[in-house]
DNA sequence: TAATATACTGTACATATATTCAGTACTATT
DNA sequence: AATAGTACTGAATATATGTACAGTATATTA
C-alpha cells in the first residue's frame, strides 16, 4: 500500500536531516536548495505525494508546516519513554501505572522490531541465554511465536520468562536456559497458557 | 547569570508544548494565541529576552526560526548517536570512523552513568556473566576501575573484556566469566597493559 | 489508448510572518 | 533623577512562503 520512491525518500530523509539540525522544518525552497531542484514546485509534489502516503502531515497555509509522521509510533510511549514492568510473581504483567517502576525513552524501532514495554527479569532460569536478574527484557506484544523464540508466558497466574517450543499441535513446552530448571510442559486440553508476547531485546543497567 | 523571568518562563514552555504538539516552532502569533497577548510585539520581546538569555536560537528573517537550546548536552554523541565499535582482534578499539560499524541513539545517561561507546561482543569468554557474542557493551573510559569490574583491556595488541582483579601491586588479573576459558595473568614489571574503560551496561539486539 | 503517477522547470501571487517603530506603564538599579 | 529591563498594545511593512497554474517528459497501469 505505502510505496515509497527513490526520489521521496530522499526528500523525506531531507526533511528528517534538516529538522535535526536546524530544529524546525524546511520551506519548500529550501528543500530544492539542499537537493538540488530549481522549482519549488519539485518539492511540493512530492511533499503531497509523502503526505498521501501517509509519511508526513502539512499543514495547510502554514509556513514550515511539516511534520513527520512516527508511523511506528504503535502507542505514545516514544514520547513518554517506555514502561519498564516488574515481572511479579503471579497475575499478568500489566500496564497499569502502580506497576511500572519507571521509564526508559529510546526509539521504539530500537532493538530493530518494535517492542512495547521492559520486563525486569526475576531469577536466573534463562541464565545461559545471557539473561541476568534485574536485566530488562524489551518485550512485544505478539501472538506470531516461532519455535526458539523467548516468550513472556502465563500459565494459570504464573508469568515466566522461557525458551517456546511447540512439540505437537496440543503440546508446548517452555524450556528455562539453565540445567538448575526443569522444562514445563503444557498440555493445551487441560491447561491454559497465555504468551504475553516475545522478547526482542535487553538491555543491562550496570 | 541567565535568570529567567515567569512570563518569560511561560513562552519558552509555550514554545516547548507547540513544538511537541505540532512537529513545527510557532510564530509570534502563535505565542499571542497560546498566551492571550494581543500584539506580535508582545512575542518578539520575550523571544529576544530568551534567546539574549541562551535559551533559544532565533535565525533571522525565517518563519518559525526558533530552536530550543539543549542545555544538557554534555557531548555530540547525543544528537549524532553513540558509535558502535567493533572488537577487533587485534590493535585498540579507536573512535575512528572506518571502525564505527553504526550509531546508537540513546541519551548518555542511559545507564546511570555517563558511558562513551559500544564494543561489540566477540567471543563467549563471559558467558557466564550474561554477555554474549554481538551483544553491544556500553564502555565508560574511565580508569577509575575497581575489582570486580567488567574491563575493556588491551595487551600489547590484544583487545578483551574480562572481570578485573588486582592481585598484588605489580599483579593484575583479568578473569573470563566461562569455565572453558583461562585467568589471563598479567605482571606489569614485564607487561604493559592498558585499560580502555570499564562496561557500565549492555544492550542485546534481538 | 487513455488515464494515472512520477519527476521535474518556471512564473505568479495572495498571505503568512518577521520585524521595526511609536507608545504606555511598572520596577529595579545606579 | 536617570537608565535599563520587563511587559505589554497597536499599526505598518518588507519579505518569506505556500500554492496554484502552465508546461514537458517518462513509465506504468487499465
Amino acid at each position: 500500500m505505502k510505496e515509497i520512491t527513490i526520489q521521496q525518500n530522499k526528500v523525506l530523509d531531507c526533511i528528517q536531516e534538516y529538522i535535526n539540525r536546524t530544529g524546525f522544518p524546511p520551506t519548500r525552497a529550501d528543500i530544492c536548495n539542499e537537493l538540488g531542484f530549481k522549482s519549488p514546485n519539485s518539492a511540493e509534489t512530492h511533499l503531497r505525494a509523502l503526505e498521501k502516503k501517509g509519511f508526513i502531515n502539512i499543514e495547510s497555509g502554514t509556513s514550515r508546516g511539516i511534520s513527520l509522521v512516527n508511523c511506528n509510533k504503535s502507542n505514545d510511549y516514544e514520547e513518554n519513554g517506555f514502561p519498564i514492568i516488574g515481572l511479579v510473581a503471579a497475575g499478568s504483567p500489566t500496564l497499569a501505572s502502580e506497576n511500572i517502576e519507571k521509564t526508559v525513552n529510546c526509539p521504539s524501532n530500537f532493538f530493530g522490531n518494535n517492542f512495547d514495554y521492559f520486563l525486569r527479569v526475576r531469577g536466573l532460569s534463562m541464565k545461559d541465554a545471557g539473561i541476568m536478574e534485574d536485566d530488562l527484557i524489551a518485550v512485544q506484544k505478539t501472538q506470531n511465536i516461532k519455535n526458539g523464540d523467548i516468550v513472556i508466558a502465563r500459565i494459570e497466574d504464573e508469568v515466566t520468562v522461557k525458551y517456546f517450543e511447540r512439540t505437537s499441535p496440543e503440546l508446548v513446552k517452555l524450556k528455562p536456559a539453565n540445567d538448575d530448571f526443569n522444562d514445563i510442559e503444557v498440555d493445551l486440553r487441560n491447561t491454559e497458557i497465555h504468551i504475553e508476547g516475545k522478547s526482542v531485546g535487553l538491555i543491562r543497567e550496570n
